[in-house]
DNA sequence: GATCTATCTTGCCAACGTCAACATCGGACG
DNA sequence: CGTCCGATGTTGACGTTGGCAAGATAGATC
């Protein structure tokens, strides 16, 4: 019968995964269900169980591989020049648009009250994409102002760009009421990175 | 009898409101439940419906009483001082630490998947609070720089301070596991101030 | 003093996450 | 080639949740 589903999925892994970005990008972190996400898929309410333990095991794994993507975002910024300027305002770009092409994923990689916060793979491929940055930033240092504090810089840049994505909507609602066009976050978290890079030259 | 509670609480709207806060504090909007406020309050599962109407009404009025904190907060710091420099950094070590104060309110002012967020009292507040930090960057502007992009700045400064809260225990952890300590936070902040005078000056 | 209305309780429902018990299948191994 | 076993998926149950309807209570108003 073609239409019956054969007992076994093959890749319920990968499917509900994908359900669940999807999920999470279309409600929020908050109108998540892994009974939702079964029934998208077409399996019963506890298949999930069995790939990820419980629902904290499955939104773990979409950190996971949120930051999986983000570093390899990073990394392809990094190597598009070989301008440490042009480096850093690469990275900070790629960031943001990370975050706004993978809402859902963006939504909970933070949450450490959803995730098993302590998982090691977690842990390594967010110190990976945290090196990106810090690498970035002592090339930077090299090329503008060797007496830059490379930590504090880095994380005023990352807390820059991961504040313009969590407030990317109030911004947005903001401009439009003020009527202060507040146009393409990709060009906003360009300009962020020239004025970062000001701010790190010595003076 | 001493112990038996009054049929009428009296004060019901304040206690669920600092009961709600309390648990979002202990366990994150994600552990947050109504009939746990309740049961804490000590009234019955279906009482915080006639004072909030449903779930996003009581986390709205929390998001309300956050956005109002914040712009006394920053009312406050902004005089403080009459130094536009000063003014501008001590707006930003306010803002980040009326975020460490209030983690519960911090954690819902701006996840709108859990907001009546076209609220107007919501709307009112929020603007407010952003009002206090566009006339901080207009004095800063007249200060240091009369071609100085206030929107722009705006967008900077309030993404730094939000990114920065948004990522503490990220960057904490992170400080930890590479010994770069990370200190205080709102020296942090106040040093986030600093780098971004720079970044606004003319050069 | 009677009534009216805001406040609070009780009981119910569907949906949720998790668990235990069972069904099915593919592959390892004799 | 057949048997068994672990991985994968289902079913049914339990306790908890948010929301609704109906009833109880008490302070306010006239």
């Amino acid at each position: 019968m073609a239409d019956e589903r054969p007992y076994h999925h093959g890749d319920l892994d990968h499917a509900l995964k994908a359900a669940a970005i999807d999920l999470i990008t279309e409600r929020g972190p908050s109108g998540f269900s892994l009974r939702e996400v079964a029934r998208r898929v077409g399996v019963s309410h506890a298949a999930p169980a069995h790939h990820f333990g419980d629902v904290r095991g499955l939104l773990t794994a979409l950190a996971i591989e949120g930051f999986q993507l983000l570093t390899e975002a990073l990394a392809a910024a990094r190597r598009s020049t070989s301008d440490p300027r042009q480096r850093f305002v690469a990275i900070g770009v790629a960031y943001v648009e990370v975050g706004l092409a993978r809402p859902g994923h963006l939504a909970i990689m933070f949450r450490k009250d959803l995730l098993n916060s302590d998982d090691p793979e977690l842990l390594h491929w967010g110190l990976s994409a945290y090196g990106e940055l810090e690498r970035t930033l002592i090339d930077l240092r090299d090329e503008v102002n060797p007496a830059l504090d490379v930590d504090r810089a880095a994380r005023l840049a990352w807390s820059s760009v991961q504040g313009l994505l969590d407030l990317r909507t109030s911004l947005t609602l903001i401009a439009e009421l003020t009527a202060h066009p507040i146009g393409d976050l990709s060009e906003l978290a360009a300009s962020f990175g020239q004025m970062l890079i000001d701010a790190f030259a010595p003076r």
